[in-house]
DNA sequence: GTCTATATTGGGATAGAC
DNA sequence: GTCTATCCCAATATAGAC
């Protein structure tokens, strides 16, 4: 009995325009019943408990589920870990571009943006389930490239927040879209590892005072 | 036969020159031989092949030493785990702290800070090896408080760079500190993940210029 | 497609000799 | 202090019945 390999393996995508439509298929409303189960299930155990208590038996568990249902879906432990993967990515796009899409272009939805930072370092539990399993990308490669995908979603979405999203970027717009990428994962470490110590309020605060500046400069945007 | 706990438990320190005190001392220069080679097989373990594979044989054969032997040094593998968050923290530390503290004070000591970011970020060793253990330190208080130590640490450096570390700092320089080690962090995570669609050069000068023109603001420093 | 039962491996911990 | 040998357990994977 052969085990179920994933199904679709989507190329990186090479255009912006590639990506968007990468960003708005659900990877997990084309699963049978009861793989969505467990994969529901194993988010849940990951977000709550942690990366080390992602384990079969614990999976199958929560789910309501045998364990060999899951090596039947997924082929094994790897395969899980990938389509889990895809769902938090999935997810995480959606947030992202539900919250700035909402806005008008231009000066309200950068200010959206920026100030919607905030609520997205205090809301850690997507980007600290998503550290758990950096481990695990680092060490495969097909995990890596779904994250690294998620990322360079996140900078596109940054940029269609600044120009609308049309043409090749700056580089100085490219690079302000890394560093806002940059500040929101870099405060959510500190701020996880230690809330008592970290002022997000005064450095979000700082970040678009920062951002004003450099992006008047740039002849970009005047939020003042 | 009792196990060894791990010895020192130094109190979070709470000003910074306790915190610079704490720095000064390498907590693996004291341990007894078999637990210094235990130690840094582990490290090498970690920086090469993992945290999933830092099983107590793999360190065990990885240092020509036998399994019981880091029982009895370490207590059991979280023991063992802390001691390694230690060194790698020391280590981290005197790294940022060597590379700023041979240049004069302001301007220059500032420029080096900010030129050297993309040294730290290309060199991601050390930082991956922290971000694999982060899933431990998020469930360990005494990892996470070590770690969140070592980033409050870190803040200070800049803070010193900035100000030579007199007094109290004001709101916008600790949440420049903030943003300058969150930068550096945000910034290894990206590049880390995929290093062909993140330009550091650019990164980093589009962030020595938003820093010049806060820090201009503020009426800091001038670096033009 | 789904389950039970099991094979197999590898990990962490520790007793007890030296 | 250090080692060998062993115990116990948890985990993944899979065979085979239904």
């Amino acid at each position: 009995m052969e085990a179920q390999v994933p199904k679709r393996r989507p190329g990186r995508p090479r255009t912006r325009q590639q990506a968007l439509e990468l960003r708005a298929q659900d990877p997990i409303e084309s699963l049978p019943p009861t793989a969505r189960r467990l994969l529901d299930a194993a988010r849940r155990i990951l977000e709550r408990d942690g990366i080390a208590a992602l384990s079969l038996s614990a999976v199958a568990e929560e789910a309501d589920e045998s364990k060999a249902s899951i090596g039947y879906h997924f082929g094994n432990k790897e395969g899980l870990i990938v389509a889990l993967v895809d769902s938090l990515v999935h997810e995480a796009n959606r947030g992202l571009v539900a919250q700035t899409h909402q806005y008008p272009l231009g000066d309200t939805r950068l200010r959206v943006l920026m100030e919607g930072e905030r609520e997205i370092i205090e809301d850690t539990q997507g980007f600290i389930a998503l550290l758990e399993i950096f481990p695990y990308a680092m060490r495969s490669e097909s995990i890596r490239g779904r994250i690294a995908d998620l990322y360079a979603g996140y900078r596109d979405t940054v940029l269609d927040v600044l120009d609308a999203g049309q043409g090749t970027p700056t580089r100085e717009l490219a690079s302000f879209a890394l560093l806002t990428i940059a500040i929101v994962d870099g405060l959510s470490i500190q701020y996880a590892l230690d809330p008592d110590r970290v002022d997000l309020e005064a450095a979000t605060h700082l970040w678009q005072r920062m951002g004003r500046c450099v992006l008047s400069d740039l002849g970009m945007v005047d939020i003042g």
